[in-house]
DNA sequence: TACTGGACTTAGAACTTCCCTC
DNA sequence: GAGGGAAGTTCTAAGTCCAGTA
């Protein structure tokens, strides 16, 4: 089919382009089949959402404690019983070791099946954030120029609006109004103060902030012995919440601390950014364990909200948010048993999708040209879906950031370019922007254009006959289990296969270990996650570059260094001579001039210092003189390098022999090999972050296989936290194995 | 059957520790 | 051994998806 057809054909009504829409009367988008609005936060008369409840599972409630005083809770009295003394009397003892180390859930085939995730559970529930501590009397927020006299919850908040002053956050001026919003409630609910606080340009926090980080300079300031004492305490503390006991074995648990109150950091244009996240206290707070576990003692004065012995969840705490009424869950850490077992379900169920694939790749490219719109429409979604690496995206409320996904995109997002070209731009997850450019099948491009087609316009929904539940209903047909997010897994951890098979079993370990990082850089990219350019990003890698040229100079000098002292050399080795004339005159003396220039800083700098540090032991100063007679020595090498340039023979140290100057060289290529490395690495990871994809998307079994295959240890491609995640792949893969 | 609460995974930012250079 | 940047870890926001309910 010609261009022009397709043009044609664009203009035609939809059926008769062989479309057929189930509502036939009505205009696209007019008429929804599932109409889809941005989802709003309450009922249609405003009221907010009815709240819903477990009526099947055991619960004991709680005395409620009205109206907690702000100060009083903290752990100190909570907690006296702890892991050790829980499990002498309410678990019984598994056969083998009670320490879950030594198991291996992965060998065992019925572990993990059936709807209860847990037999036993029993842990210490969770920590508290410290109670409040008021400023010094000195450190106010100051109105108009007036000192303001806040009571303590006043002064908190205003407190983490001050502790952030120099942030993006605080600039941001919905941050603003929310935190001002906030603080001003919270004032007047607790008293008041001296001053009537009315507008939010008139607050100075700056003697707050410059109080936060005088603390922050004498914390860091502390010596070695007292950091260690603090940390030191706090493990301690935090010991018996560490881990808890599951099915008799111990397992570490993740976030065993309650978010501390503050203020709340949306990512992107979040309307609630600012809004004070509220402090939670134990009547907050609901526990999950064994029915016959001792209830771990809540702090002193204070009382669990619930608790519960729900065999059916893998939370061990959880408390309702203030921002925007969902849930936060205390969990088992990532390397504990159920976390494995369901990242290895999720890569298994990935790796089931190979065997569906092709069938479904088929049936979406026939689904393309279907008569029916919502079949086009969930065709089109799983083709973005399987080829761009798109999420989902869920219908999302007016008091969220306006990012999208597949089902959610709409018509301003993406642009078309005949014939077949496909312009995305929108904000995904997190608010991190996905753009690009790409060509589409045809049939995608003419599906596109008839979703934008009028009276559609900018704000209306793309897919507005699809959403995530549709097509994943749709997609369950094929593959139990399979929803769109699968599609992701898929195709990262193919992906990674497919670049592994590329890579030749050759090089240093530090050369494999840079294509491993190019491969999890393709996922990676595919993904779209990306990272923030950090301060320093420019600047490091000018200086590795002049770090590089340096050592090549140094690399020149010795081999006309060999040339004096045995001219021979150049006959015998040609191809080894060969660069000295690699460098330009002016390139030697540019590189010259930097080495001098960085040593006379350096002179500097360590001059002042020694000053400094006699000034602290009250010895005698160093004169400018020292100074100048070190930087009057620099000037010297600059004249003694300037004439080697120029004569390009550089004096020869005493003492050095052909062999020696041979293998210094050798040392000294592999640096400049490893930084070359190191610099490529850098700059094309600048943008992009790795550690998304190889933490949830790159089935860790493909790493294994690869350290084993190319001999490249494992510490080198997996952190310590990473190998503990995946202990079940490192255990469990071979040099043969094949996602 | 549609809706949404609830439970879970995925994500980048922020913070801490480690390691290299001087 | 101090300073600074990179690597690693923690924190918590922001997604996905399913099951229970009206």
């Amino acid at each position: 089919m010609s261009d022009s057809d397709e043009v044609a054909l664009a203009k035609l009504p939809d059926q008769s382009n062989g479309l057929k829409d189930e509502n036939e009367e009505a205009p696209l988008a007019l008429i929804k089949a599932s109409p889809k609005k941005r989802k709003s936060n309450g009922s249609a008369n405003g009221e907010p959402k009815k709240k819903r409840k477990k009526t099947t599972k055991t619960k004991v409630k709680a005395e409620k404690v009205e109206d907690v005083p702000m100060t009083e809770v903290a752990n100190g009295s909570q907690g006296s019983q702890d892991v050790k003394d829980v499990k002498d009397t309410a678990t019984p003892k598994p056969e083998d070791s009670e320490d879950g180390d030594d198991y291996k859930w992965w060998e065992d085939d019925k572990f993990g099946e059936g709807p209860e995730r847990w037999q036993t559970l029993v842990h210490n529930g969770v920590i508290f954030p410290p109670p409040y501590e008021p400023l010094p009397s000195y450190v106010k927020l100051y109105y108009d120029q007036e000192p303001v006299d806040l009571p303590p919850a006043a002064e908190e908040v205003a407190g983490f609006f001050g502790a952030m002053l120099e942030t993006d956050h605080a600039k941001n001026p919905v941050f603003q109004k929310n935190f001002f919003e906030d603080f001003l409630q919270v004032l007047e609910e607790s008293g008041g103060c001296n001053v009537e606080i009315l507008e939010f340009e008139k607050c100075d926090f700056s003697k707050m902030y410059a109080y936060f980080e005088k603390v922050r300079e004498e914390k860091k300031n502390m010596s070695k012995q007292e950091k260690k004492r603090i940390k030191d305490e706090r493990d301690a503390l935090e010991e018996p919440y560490r881990t808890c006991l599951l099915n008799g074995r111990k397992e570490n648990v993740g976030n065993f601390k309650v978010e501390p109150p503050g203020l709340f950091r949306g990512r992107g244009a979040h309307p609630k950014t600012g809004k004070l996240k509220k402090r939670v206290y134990p009547e907050d707070i609901t526990l999950n364990l064994a029915a016959d576990a001792p209830i771990p003692p809540a702090p002193e004065g204070h009382s669990w909200g619930e608790v519960r012995h729900d065999k059916s969840v893998v939370w061990l705490a959880m408390w309702k948010e203030n921002i925007s009424d969902s849930f936060k869950y205390v969990k088992l850490a990532a390397n504990s048993s159920i976390k494995g077992i369901s990242d290895m379900k999720k890569f298994e169920t990935a790796r089931r999708l190979k065997d569906h694939i092709e069938r479904i790749r088929a049936d979406y490219r026939k689904m393309l040209k279907d008569q029916f719109m919502q079949n086009r429409q969930i065709a089109t979604a799983t083709y973005l879906i399987d080829v761009f690496a798109l999420r989902a995206g869920g219908e999302k409320g007016d008091d969220e950031a306006d990012t999208v996904g597949c089902c959610s995109l709409r018509y301003e997002h993406v642009t078309l370019k005949p014939p077949s070209t496909v312009i995305f731009d929108f904000l995904g997850k997190d608010s991190i922007r996905f753009y690009q450019e790409v060509e589409v099948d045809r049939q995608v491009f003419k599906n596109l254009r008839i979703f934008k087609k009028e009276p559609k316009q900018p704000g209306d929904d793309l897919f507005d006959r699809i959403s995530p539940s549709t097509l994943n209903k749709h997609l369950q047909g094929y593959m139990k289990g399979l929803t769109a997010k699968v599609f992701r897994t898929y195709n990262a951890s193919k992906t990674m296969q497919d670049q592994m098979d590329l890579i030749e079993n050759e090089g240093t370990v530090s050369e494999k270990v840079m294509r491993y990082n190019a491969a999890n850089r393709t996922v990676a990219i595919l993904c779209n996650h990306q990272r923030t350019v950090t301060k320093g990003h420019q600047g490091s890698v000018e200086r590795i570059q002049e770090k590089i040229k340096e050592m090549e100079w140094q690399k020149i000098r010795m081999k006309r260094m060999i040339l004096q002292l045995d001219p021979s050399e150049k006959k015998k080795k040609p191809k080894y001579f060969e660069e000295i004339d690699d460098l330009t005159k002016e390139d030697l003396m540019m590189i010259v001039h930097r080495l001098i220039e960085k040593q006379k800083e350096q002179a500097q700098k360590k001059w002042t210092r020694d000053n400094e540090k006699r000034k602290a032991e009250k010895q005698e100063l160093l004169g400018e003189d020292d100074l100048q007679e070190k930087l009057d020595k620099i000037e010297e090498t600059k004249k003694e390098y300037e004439t080697e340039v120029e004569t390009e023979n550089p004096e020869v140290p005493k003492g050095s022999t052909v062999a020696k100057l041979q293998s210094q060289i050798e040392k000294l290529e592999n640096r400049i090999l490893n930084t070359s490395f190191q610099l490529k690495d850098k700059e094309d990871n600048s943008e992009v972050s790795l550690g998304t994809s190889k933490m949830n998307y790159i089935d860790p079994r493909l790493t294994v296989m690869f350290s084993k295959k190319f001999n490249v240890p494992i510490e080198k491609l997996f952190t310590k936290t990473l190998r503990d995640k995946f202990n079940w792949a490192i255990e469990s893969a071979d040099e043969n194995w094949r996602f």
